[in-house]
DNA sequence: TGTACATCAGTGAACGCGCGTTCACTGATGTAC
DNA sequence: TGTACATCAGTGAACGCGCGTTCACTGATGTAC
């Protein structure tokens, strides 16, 4: 069945780019979109299950490839999974740069917006850093692990730049952003959970909101509050 | 070899029991001990992989037992995992019953030392409740949510008894409690991840102590900020 | 442009292995009389 | 206390299955001349 659709759009695409062949682009560009297609169907099936009990034949199946293909794109199970990773990244730090970018008179909520609009259009690629981050193989564990702490420290730079936090300990500004980095991913994995139910998401958000500004509160008191 | 220390400790038990013959204890005792050696057996490989990952066969073979024995005990490792998870849960309990018991004059840096000690004490347990939280299966993940979510209604009666939080909304306690535990739940994770050494576990509880710390003097401001 | 050769993504058969689960069993422990 | 029978935790053989991986292969795509 698959089969049948490639070959459909092939002669669809050889109509609109002139080229004779009857071919899907080079062979270069045939193999990424193998590739990519492996990453897709992994990520579409570990919607029910962890990568450590994902096999390689199932990801294949999913394709439409022989299982021994699967080694013309990565070595083993492990390193798509660590390619996963990265591409789940791709997005994280996508999400970031959004929320830099778009300037709110309220900050916290507009990046609680931020949050869950990401979450919801990407939530393949956040429920894998959630499930992995702690889970499976140990390339990825450290592959995420590296990530989130690059997070926290863009992060911290980001409150730098807030008045009155110029005088800040670089220490406690990590700290601080640390700690709204694990706030966040409470609110992705509660976020994940609580599915599309709009009732359960506007809960969600709410308590988000109330969490970022009690950290903020905690902020501008820091350093008049005696020790 | 485990077979030989059995009959061993057995002659030893029935010259202190004076039990003539030969047994440790009657067939419930005996078998309810087969039971938690299986599920230690899984505690000790779970160190290194998922639940998803073990297998039926792995524990039994570790315990010592044929793997059809097995389902004397347990209809298959999921419910295995059940049990390892209201296990696990039962020293989350217990960490906090020691917690509320100990009064110090430091609330936060107590309860952290407290955390602390617990991790290294119980580091299978701890190291099980963050991996299976969101990595395996859907009745693990569920035991495991719905003992967080008690903890976090604990927490918050923990902080109405203290002065000045008498008149806070049950909805923001419950909101700082949560946060309160995320917060603690990365700490737990640091713990495990930053393993025995002692610059890297004082770096951990120092970080621990002043976010928690930020959480306290947010709460102190919290109705004295506009919003 | 045409031809001869190289490359290489995907094929298909085959393998040995560990898995979960079934089944009839054994023999020590427990119970009724 | 002694005997006859019931219970049941653990045994061992057997099964069918999906797995990862090897290997020689095919035929379309790419390249050199």
């Amino acid at each position: 069945m698959r089969k049948v659709d490639e070959k459909k759009s092939a002669s669809t695409l050889t109509f609109m780019t002139g080229d004779a062949s009857g071919s899907l682009g080079t062979r270069q560009e045939r193999k990424l979109r193998t590739r990519q297609a492996l990453l897709d169907a992994a990520l579409r099936l570990l919607a029910d299950g962890s990568l450590a009990s994902l096999s390689l034949r199932e990801v294949t199946r999913e394709v439409g490839i022989v299982p021994t293909a699967f080694y013309r794109h990565f070595a083993s199970m492990d390193e798509l999974g660590v390619a996963l990773a990265e591409e789940s990244m791709r997005t994280l730090r996508a999400m970031l740069r959004d929320a830099r970018r778009k300037p709110t008179d309220d900050a916290i909520s507009g990046s609680v917006a931020i949050l869950v609009d990401q979450v919801r259009k990407h939530e393949s690629h956040f429920q894998f850093l959630v499930r992995e981050r702690y889970g499976g193989v140990a390339d990825v564990r450290r592959a995420i692990a590296t990530e989130l702490r690059l997070l926290g420290s863009e992060l911290a730079t980001d409150l730098a730049r807030f008045p009155g936090m110029a005088e800040w300990d670089p220490d406690d500004l990590r700290m601080a952003a640390d700690l709204m980095v694990a706030g966040m991913l409470s609110i992705v994995m509660a976020l994940l959970e609580v599915g599309p139910h709009p009732q359960g998401l506007a809960e969600v958000v709410d308590v988000a909101e109330r969490q970022l500004r009690l950290i903020a509160i905690g902020m501008v008191h820091w350093h008049s509050t005696p020790r």
